[in-house]
DNA sequence: ACTTGAGGTAACTAAATAGTTACTTGTGAG
DNA sequence: CTCACAAGTAACTATTTAGTTACCTCAAGT
């Protein structure tokens, strides 16, 4: 190690950080290998001796970024709370995570579009494993008599999802709607708000508040 | 005209056809021009000869497709039903669109990703022109004591939309969910009942049914 | 019959781009 | 000091691909 080695690691991350940015940006396709060298400050051939091709890149990219999924399901295991204020917590905690990782959101985007070449099995189910205590927080509140017991834990986990990421990915419908930045911190918290408010009254037996 | 005017037609009409399953399919960047030809059984020239340049071909394409979803709003006006009726009858309409014009979802979801070159001027506000009778709709439910005050249109479509596409578009998550082929008409209609439960008991002050 | 011009073909060109090769530099161990 | 070797550079190659050029074919009007 020493200065060598830290070298080394800079221009590793730097790679990835760049690579990141770009490949979210225009795609595995779209993203060009030498905009990536320059953008690091890089020597193009560098890439290729740290991540053999432009795929492999792509896919610690990928790695790296889905790994921030994984980490973001231990947060909501805990908590004494009700079902339903646990539920808010973990549409809350799910939302401002997409709204703060856009690279990954492009990414996840991308990946669904090409289908997922070998990359795709890198994120079997993440979602699935994002939310692990969902699907408690849901038979809790079941049994309690909070939640109506005909609506479909998978189902409400797409739509949770499909709520939070179509405010985050479609902007030309939202300016065409608004006509103003809608990403600003006051109209994420509103858009929020209403996601809780529809899953809220859309799953509850009856709102008190 | 004749004979010669009909291949003419014909031929310009399959490379339409063809460049729109491949552009859904690839998008702009990743769709090759040979390949567009050799699937419409066209010589490469022809191409250019009707359409000038890929990328006049993808707009061409595109402006297509988005006049579907144009030709969609006039359905929805009619009708002397309830509001909440209303509502359901434009969900479903809108969600069987999205469902039964694959390649229009994933021409879209291009879109959004490559930022709309020159294309992105095609669909100023096209769901709002689409769903013109949703406000209509939305206003009469408030002032008739159905549908919730406190519930903000523009959301709502945002809302709509998200809950349609996010099934239809996510393939590799449902998978993960459910383990089995989650577009067949069962599965379909299982998939609309729960949006519109969920947007029903969303906005409605209370449900009978 | 024959000319005309649009519909059609195949082989080519120029530019872009992933990946390589042969070379140079600088640092730490002996 | 100097040797070994990883880090880094620049110029090159092979391939892919959008777009063209020069040529051919055949149905319709005269």
């Amino acid at each position: 190690m020493g200065g060598r080695g830290n070298r080394q690691e800079d221009t590793k991350e730097r790679l990835l950080f760049c690579a990141e940015r770009i490949f979210a940006q225009k795609g595995l396709d779209g993203a060009r290998v030498d905009e990536i060298a320059a953008e690091a400050k890089v020597n193009k051939r560098m890439i290729y001796h740290y991540y053999q091709s432009k795929e492999n890149l792509y896919t610690e990219v990928l790695k790296y970024n889905f790994g921030k999924i994984y980490a973001l399901g231990e947060k909501v295991f805990d908590s004494a709370a009700s079902p339903l204020d646990n539920l808010c917590i973990i549409i809350r905690e799910y939302f401002y995570f997409l709204a703060n990782n856009e690279n990954f959101v492009r990414l996840l985007s991308w990946e669904n579009l090409y289908g997922s070449k070998q990359a795709g099995r890198l994120l079997p189910g993440y979602l699935k494993n994002a939310m692990p205590g969902l699907r408690k927080i849901f038979k809790d509140g079941v049994s309690q008599g909070q939640i109506r017991p005909d609506v479909d834990v998978n189902q409400l986990i797409i739509s949770i999802h499909g709520l939070c990421l179509v405010y985050l990915t479609r902007r030309e419908l939202l300016y065409s709607l608004w006509r103003e930045d809608m990403v600003s911190p006051v109209r994420l918290e509103e858009r929020l708000k209403h996601i809780i408010n529809l899953v809220l009254h859309g799953v509850a037996v009856s709102i008190s508040e």
